[in-house]
DNA sequence: ATGAAAGCGCTAACAC
DNA sequence: GTGTTAGCGCTTTCAT
């Protein structure tokens, strides 16, 4: 292993200016930074990093809890990940990928300082590691927006905007009666937090505009169809769609051209390049989830670097490519 | 922060008893490790993993590279992602995610021993990652099977296995004609390892069985449709197929569903969970991804123990359930 | 502009 | 069965 005092003694110089050459925490002439530079190079060194957080108190990692299991949604999942750890290197910052989604992970990953601060997805309203977050020193950053009293900062989509820019462009399609196909029952019930914010943004747009909209949870799987066949026989006079249920998409929508043909219009509220593979849609609202990731990540980086915490973060939604012929 | 110095006084013992408590490298009095046990959740004590690093030369950490920007067969990825990430944390390893896909962040990784091993996803067989993990003293599994020389320990599903399990099959449900939906055309073209797997087990048994057997490239999108239409009008006799390609899935078995009614039977290759989203199969051969990464964390565990080093594993294949009403 | 040296918190000899 | 202590490789005072 090369450690710091053999590129000392290749430059010529002592220990600490090697570290001062790193960190520029300190001005070194031009000539011994070379050297040094040079030495560093020619023998491959990379500064051992548990010596290093043990003598800086810092790790340069965040730790990165994801609802790995979930079924649902896997794309936005792996593309806020890609954000994080996208955006987290060129902060200088390496991700811990914790592996229960609980309490304890936060605590163990913490405590035992292999991290300097944290980032949650998928956090519930009454989630016990709100708690545990804010009654650790770390800095952490939520992405999601949990219901109720707001202890730590969030970053996340703006589904009530959301809800309101499909509507007004159903209605500008010319559509007076709107159906949202949603997230699945048990999410719905669970009154989750994004369902709820999409839900409120549609029926608000819905009174604003003066039409008539319904909302319908979906489960994310073919009987998607069934659900379409119900909501469409119950009610016969809805024409513009908004589905939001990454899973149903492609049995939702295929279904809907079926019943509706031409006087249906479709707006998906997924990723781009999950609406891009269905065929038949109006618009999609893009969920940019990437984006989120490196938002909530920057945002972290930034209370690491001492700026004075921003509490909360949405992401406007844009209306993004349409798919229909 | 509670140092082990901590533990050490409120339990009464020395740093090493502490220290000796927690490794079980010692005998220790029950009475005595009663003592320290009771300080360390009293104190809510986790060691330092810098300082715990620095000085055992282990981290407990597991560098793992995924292709995580990849559009294709994200939901066996974050499988694959999922069963590491358990499968290590039940052996008392952490998970650091590498940002990039190259053969630099793996050096970074090991010489600045932030990992005790590496786990690298999508190895092509000229990968140049190959001759770094090969290089660097770490331990490391691939997870895939590049053609070529084989330096390093792999895991995989056994590809091949899966084409004869499928072709099979369909030749028990009385078909004499079968086509092969793969991976999209760059992939083919790339020969990629488990693409060029699958279709030598598909051709060796359908020789083997004395059916014939056509194999096509087809886009991970809604156009998957257009190429069964090809398919189908150019081999109006197959109506046995085998579809391996996510996207493409749902959309190759509504339009084979359309053509062939229940002249034909669809097997899909595709994780179990993936399949259970998709009316009308026959069959699927589920590829068991989360159980990959699991035993691949697990090779990484046994030579990181000391065990002989294992050269290639391949999971079995095995038919799943049906989806066909 | 550079060096010397005191820790950071832990493990693992080496004592007894 | 338990204690003492010399490092592990780095950062950062304190000197010069």
């Amino acid at each position: 292993m090369v450690t710091i005092a053999d590129v000392a003694q290749k430059a010529g110089v002592s220990i600490s200016t090697v570290s001062y050459v790193m960190s520029g925490k300190r001005t070194i002439s031009q000539e011994t930074r070379d050297r040094v530079e040079s030495a560093i190079d020619a023998l491959g060194f990379s500064p051992h990093a548990g010596a290093r957080s043990l003598a800086s108190r810092a790790t340069n990692v965040i730790g990165l809890q994801a609802p790995l299991r979930s079924g649902v949604d896997v794309h936005v999942i792996m593309q806020v990940v890609t954000g994080v750890v996208t955006r987290a290197r060129t902060q200088g910052y390496d991700i811990l990928l914790l592996a229960s989604d609980d309490a304890k992970a936060l605590q163990r990953a913490a405590r035992g300082s292999m991290v300097d601060a944290l980032l949650v997805m998928d956090v519930e309203s009454d989630d016990p590691r709100i708690a545990t977050l804010t009654d650790l020193p770390h800095p952490s950053v939520l992405i999601g927006l949990p219901a109720g009293r707001r202890a730590l900062p969030c970053v996340d989509f703006d589904f009530e905007a959301a809800g309101w820019l499909a509507v007004d462009r159903l209605v500008a399609l010319g559509h007076r009666d709107l159906a949202l196909i949603g997230s699945p029952p048990e999410v719905m019930a669970r009154h989750t937090s994004y369902a709820d914010r999409l839900a409120r943004g549609f029926l608000a747009a819905c009174e604003a505009n003066d039409v008539s909209g319904t909302i319908h949870p979906c489960p994310s799987t073919p009987e998607a169809a069934q659900t379409v066949d119900r909501v469409v026989s119950e009610h016969p006079s809805a024409t513009g769609f908004l589905v939001h249920n990454e899973g149903a998409l492609p049995h939702a929508a295929a279904r809907l051209a079926v019943h509706g043909g031409d006087r249906f219009d479709t707006v998906a509220l997924c990723p781009e390049d999950v609406a891009a593979t269905v065929p038949g849609l109006a618009d999609s609202i893009s969920v940019p989830a990437e984006a989120i990731g490196a938002a909530a990540t920057d945002m972290l980086c930034e209370m690491l670097a001492g700026s004075p915490r921003q509490a909360v973060r949405l992401l406007p939604p844009h209306l993004a490519s349409a798919t229909k012929p």
